[in-house]
DNA sequence: GCATGTTACGAGTTATCACTCGGTTATGGT
DNA sequence: ACCATAACCGAGTGATAACTCGTAACATGC
């Protein structure tokens, strides 16, 4: 592991809010949260700094969030959820290469509506103990591409096991664009990237 | 951009050593500033806890620095000459196949040889302004590899300008391998990955 | 062995941080 | 209208951060 941190509980919120006003603080927070990383950087992000832009109190920040990281681990929690709820309102890929022109084309979709805060993201914001496995992203999408290709095998050229091969493509696509977005985000607008791994992953998973 | 950040100066050393003691003092900083980043991480690895366990003073750590980042953009530098020395202490490659065997070779001896320092480096530490323009990889390597599709073309499956493709393929070896050091280090010590990656490019790379 | 630059020192300054706590205000059920 | 409780407040506390600067030790050329 990279560093000694704290029990995973302080990342996670504090509490479940029950009425409609604390909703909306958090809310406040979250919106505040990001704006400052997007301005000034997770650093110098401080806890006072992002209660006062987000207009409470810290005392009110600290009912909800134990802590700055449990802040921007939401952030990127309900990030993580925004691609889940965009991949799932696709409608069902019919082929692999339905799938895979699928899944390239929602996930460039989605650094690209905001590229500054995911390039944040990857960069800047420390990625704690969350866990790959507590995101929607690894819990729900890689399993349901695993079960995809399981169905379709007759047309997958054998690269060996499926499983496998489903989390390595899984992971090829999401690193590849991840790192065009820290190193190169102006190649990300046209189409060029988007051609690319189309052209990879379709090469690896099908017959010529 | 992800932050607004002071001018680029910052992240580079501040003096030139000319004794044989002042770069001993530099590489002492340099070694306790990654061993604090193993041990408790980027946040709370300060100057002053540098200096200490460096066994010099802060004052003579802000002789050769002009700033903690300065001093974790040092360490990432000199990891990325070392991967280059690495590179080009191989044998060249006699042909496509070679090279990329080579390639996602030397990446996984890379990283496997310190999972946890390139797990934290990818992780913890923010990547400055450093510029990838500025570190071996991206300044010398790729473009060599640029070169070396050029002059082996003949066997080379057309996909598109050769210079971008060389680009593409050099980032998606190491977005990938990147990856499985922050979110599946323990994959990276048998051959799996490595036979996938090579499988892969190979299939992008050349005819069948 | 002296002179001059180079290296090392570290207590002190200033700023900011994360986080608390005693108390006030708003809300919704009855 | 009343009250339990949910939400909110923000000055204050103690810790720790980054970084400076006057001083002392050392190295090197002469």
């Amino acid at each position: 592991m990279t560093a000694q941190r704290k029990p995973n509980p302080l990342y996670t919120m504090r509490k479940v809010p029950s009425q409609a006003r604390s909703k909306a603080t958090i809310q406040a927070i979250l919106s505040s949260a990001t704006r400052l990383l997007l301005s000034i950087g997770y650093d110098k992000a401080s806890t006072n700094k992002i209660a006062d832009l987000a207009g409470v109190s810290v005392g009110s920040l600290y009912e909800y969030f134990p802590g700055k990281e449990a802040i921007f681990a939401e952030v990127r929690r309900r990030e993580d959820q925004r691609l889940f709820n965009l991949t799932m309102a696709r409608p069902e890929p019919r082929s692999i290469k339905e799938l895979v022109r699928s899944h390239v084309a929602v996930y460039l979709e989605f650094v690209r509506s905001n590229l500054a805060l995911h390039a944040a993201l990857i960069n800047d914001v420390p990625q704690f103990a969350v866990g790959q496995q507590e995101l929607p992203f690894y819990r729900e999408y890689v399993p349901w591409v695993t079960n995809f290709l399981h169905t379709h095998k007759a047309e997958l050229r054998p690269a060996g096991d499926i499983t496998q091969v489903a989390n390595f493509v899984s992971h090829v696509a999401r690193a590849t664009i991840d790192n065009y977005v820290l190193h190169a985000p102006d190649q990300l607008t046209d189409r060029l990237i988007e051609d690319l791994l189309i052209d990879l992953l379709e090469r690896f998973l099908l017959e010529p």
